[in-house]
DNA sequence: CTCCTTGCAAACCGTTTGCAATCGA
DNA sequence: TCGATTGCAAACGGTTTGCAAGGAG
């Protein structure tokens, strides 16, 4: 499991140790192509290790966040927070509002964005946070 | 004052009264160039009638936006929800990280956003939320 | 006169925190 | 060893809810 591993490194490296609950956070994030709910995060844990508090793995979702190895993103008002891996590189979300499914899409939209605010606005966009609902392609043709 | 009349019309049309509350807090909406938390809309309420309570507030909201009279947004995990009135056309948020402020911004973006994504990704997108961090010109210049 | 709406206070619920015990390095 | 980290339980804070009094139509 190299990226086990490197969690350890990643952890030692910031002055932080390898514990049972960072572990298996980690592990729940990398198996799930994401998008969880800490709730949803919380019940994968314990069927690893039913003994992890919840406390904990928002504490480790914290640590991660500061890490930057983990992104906070909201889907939605009334929607609560959902975790995913960060990612490198420029990506949105699309939301099916028939089946729920959450996909990444990458791509140079995202730049494409940046540009038009940049030359069109003169407004230097940072962070890029796009979310659009609507029907994916399956529920489209149903 | 147009807006407060349409207002009581609105409202009797879908069998709700015109009460001091969701008076006070549609005048707030409309009178600010809106994106406000509800902590300052109860506050602006409170300077034209301090005995309005904060559950009122909620619950003129919560049934502003079954009228789809408002729209709750959120600009960013950490962040509060924030409300404003419902705006026909498209537009998204610009959010200067260092003057904090935010800024509507309405134009073509939003469509070319949807075409992208039916045209190269088949996915149907109809609410598009974009939310953009940055710097604005007035603190870029700076 | 009705019954919708309000103010009030308590309940809610996801998240955070203080603390003593535990565990990693 | 020894401080970082944990589990636990209590606190927190924004939002919601039950209820009796008040007010719109």
């Amino acid at each position: 499991m190299k990226r086990n591993e490197d969690l350890g490194l990643m952890l030692r490296d910031s002055g932080n140790r390898l514990t049972e609950p960072r572990l298996r956070v980690w592990e729940v994030l990398n198996r799930s192509d994401s998008h969880l709910t800490v709730e949803q995060i919380v019940a994968e844990v314990h069927l690893a290790d039913p003994t992890i508090n919840t406390s904990s793995v928002y504490r480790t979702l914290a640590l991660f966040a500061d890490l930057d190895l983990v992104r906070e993103s909201q889907l939605g008002p009334d929607e609560g927070a959902r975790w995913e891996l960060d990612h490198p590189d420029d990506h949105f979300h699309l939301v099916c509002r028939s089946c729920g499914e959450v996909d990444h899409h990458e791509g140079d939209l995202v730049d494409q964005i940046r540009d038009h605010l940049r030359s069109g606005h003169g407004f230097a966009a940072e962070g890029v946070d796009l979310v659009v609902t609507g029907l994916c392609i399956a529920c489209a043709e149903r």
